[in-house]
DNA sequence: ACTCTCAACTCGTAAGTACGAGTGACGTCA
DNA sequence: TGACGTCACTCGTACTTACGAGTTGAGAGT
């Protein structure tokens, strides 16, 4: 299979062949590429350019690379966690495939005040109280991580006496106490997607080149004013999130 | 400020040098890093460790490199486009910082089959034949592109005439096409992130160290079977997702 | 005053060489 | 038989040298 003949750099035809060669089955996920040394031979090129190809396959998250080992197609990321929203039209409940995360370990309960980002979120101004609950979360099935985090207003905490006790109530009770505390809830969700920082990919583990999904839901009452803030981080390789919709006329969900 | 004192490997005790000088202010976002020649004699190290040390950065997403000019710190990237999905209650709508997409070039028409992954999520078996519509989507204000698909499998299009002559039909349309032959339709969308691959990122001018967000939806009609699927793919740099939820009692939206 | 060319700067690619470090298998020795 | 060490193989880091290619500004020429 001696030279190549492609556009660009040398290193870019050189990944893209290898990665035509995962896409034609070539190399299966799991399956080492060749070694270093052997992509030498095969391609005629020096090492500083086949480790630049596979670098580049790296930033892709096509392939993972063990110091000693070889590299290896990485398996097409079917996500292990999928996180559901459902929503349901007038009453009627349905729930699919439900996941449920279990706590890896006790909640961290501190104090802190608004920033810029989350200042805004919850409609205060900077530097206003508020309780924080973090939790790593895990699913013992797949041993995916994820970080979730609860943002509390003082002024929420008053309305609802056994926030303000025990801010580290479960999550799944917490909404349950804002309706009985009389709010009819309402939700804002946003989702995006970055690269994680160092921290971040220490505690959810993250293989090089995955991104890590960010959500970021505040829940409103009956006044349309947010009661509460909340983040969830989880790698992207691993977790999906899905939504379920039901609406009561095609306008409601905008096309594209 | 001569050579350096830190953990790990030399390429990496500079990356971290210059990190630091990131946050610490003595490079601002938007400001040049000095060069290679002058990151050389700084800190007395060869240019390839140099390189290194700036392609890890780049991978970070913290600076940007323009050949011939400099490196630059890069700006924290507010995204510039949100889209929105809203959910309603029981026929009440609200639409919230509508954003709407223009179509760069003609729509691609092409025709195609289900594959290991399309075809599940559309209820048929590999192989089945579909229409496939490809749009590049603009925002013209920002420059925000995104790569939209509908797949359309033949089944559906006998069922409405108009997607069967025209399945580059404008997408706003189809839901109420859908509707007008009978079917009370519900969404299910599931979101995902991932580095983009070459031709992505070409399409979708994403920066270096920017994942993709993916989001695949299926419209389902009377009897729950999938009726089309919808692919968007966005660079996450610029774009985030808004899930707008009112629902009925706090137990149809899952806490976590 | 304007335009064009060129030189000097920037980063990008490619080669060659050397050595360090992790992994696994084989073989020796107790 | 078992434990250990060695060796061959893998990838990781680092230096040197060389040239290509994009950007910019200064200077010469018109």
């Amino acid at each position: 299979m001696g030279e190549i003949q492609r556009p660009g750099a040398l290193y870019q035809q050189v990944a893209a062949e290898i990665r035509s060669g995962i896409s034609t089955g070539e190399y299966t996920p799991g399956a080492p590429l060749p070694s270093e040394a052997q992509l030498i031979d095969r391609y005629r090129v020096s090492r500083p350019t086949v480790r630049k190809a596979i670098a580049a396959l790296r930033a892709e998250g096509l392939i993972e690379v063990i110091h000693g080992k070889g590299s290896y197609v990485r398996a097409v990321p079917a996500p292990a966690v999928t996180i559901e929203r459902t929503i349901t039209r007038s009453g009627k409940t349905f729930r699919t495939g439900h996941h449920q995360w279990q706590q890896a370990e006790a909640p961290t309960v501190y104090r802190t005040t608004t920033t810029a980002t989350t200042g805004p979120l919850l409609e205060l101004a900077e530097g206003e109280a508020l309780f924080a609950v973090d939790r790593l979360l895990t699913d013992p099935d797949t041993e995916t991580r994820a970080l979730h985090r609860i943002l509390i207003p003082f002024a929420t905490a008053d309305q609802v006496k056994q926030l303000a006790e025990a801010p580290d109530t479960e999550p799944e009770q917490i909404y349950a106490l804002l309706t009985k505390a009389g709010h009819t809830l309402t939700w804002h969700e946003t989702v995006s997607a970055r690269m994680p920082l160092p921290d971040e990919r220490t505690a959810l583990h993250t293989p090089d080149a995955t991104p890590i999904i960010h959500t970021t839901r505040t829940t409103h009452g009956n006044d349309q004013h947010p009661l509460i803030l909340e983040e969830l981080r989880a790698g992207a390789d691993r977790t999906q999130l899905a939504y379920h919709i039901t609406a009561d006329s095609p306008r409601t969900l905008h096309t594209v």
